[in-house]
DNA sequence: CTAAGTGCAAAGCATTTGCAGGCTT
DNA sequence: AAGCCTGCAAATGCTTTGCACTTAG
């Protein structure tokens, strides 16, 4: 519990910081993604998180709360994850870690061994691809949904 | 050239195999999509393949083609590719192997040291998750992008 | 023959966009 | 005050579904 409030604290300060120095504005809308982005541990969708938010600002739209991550995404304050349940999936944690993707319940999470698959591509391959960023994604099931036997 | 004429050919046979082992009908349709897919070596979306099939197969229409590469799905003949731009792309290579996914045009394509990126995850993790696959993406820019300059 | 497969049109979702009004700096 | 942000509603784009017709086996 102290991990997950030490990052959201962390987290918050890091997005005052880079609104200051890029120059966005602060709003209660943006502050309040971040909190609520920052207090999962699983990495949720838009929805999800505009679910999450109706409850403390009451009169936030979704629309709103896409445009907040896009913002995040572009200032690199969170990275854009890709599921298999074709929603995006956002990570507050920008480092590169590998995820867990369940496909009983599209839950998206970070997988424990961080250091697991860690790689070491080329910049550029033989037929000048130009590599920027790897993904590696752990798919199956989580306990969940093995007890609940909705193997889809 | 014929590479891709040698496993285009073999992938039919497959088809055939278990379209006649899994009791399932061998349309044209059927037989062209898995033709269409073969026949190019990027890894297409489905209505690049009714783009490319229109023309072989007029009248064939862009729900068959969704359909037939969802069934193939489902008989392990194709994968389904998540990608970045929001679209299901897919490969008739379903063996595991690493995807390059361009930022410019979205294309996926094969990287071509099939061996990066071979891992031993765990069939549980810590936390119960159980693994059935996994993916590895490098992402970043095609030669043609680059050249582009369409840098997004 | 008959169940499986196809085509068409319409619906379904996640996400984006245009625009008018509101709020940060 | 000035422009960035937000909210609403409508639009978009990929994919799926309902239904009647067709075709493979």
């Amino acid at each position: 519990m102290s991990e997950v409030i030490m990052s959201e604290q962390k987290k918050l300060q890091e997005l005052m910081a880079t609104c200051r120095a890029r120059g966005v504005s602060l709003t209660p809308q943006r502050l309040g993604v971040m909190r609520a982005l920052s207090a999962r541990r699983d990495h949720p969708t838009a929805d999800q998180l505009y679910a999450d938010l109706i409850r403390q600002l009451p009169g936030i739209s979704r629309t709103t709360v896409y445009r907040v991550l896009e913002t995040f995404v572009r200032l690199d304050l969170v990275r854009k994850i890709d599921s298999r349940d074709s929603k995006a999936h956002f990570d507050g944690d920008t480092s590169l870690h590998p995820h867990l993707v369940c496909l009983g319940c599209g839950r998206v999470m970070d997988y424990e061994d961080r250091s697991f698959g860690i790689l070491q591509p080329p910049e550029v391959t033989g037929d000048g691809f130009r590599i920027v960023d790897y993904a590696v994604t752990l798919v199956g099931f989580c306990e969940d949904c093995q007890r609940d036997n909705i193997d889809r």
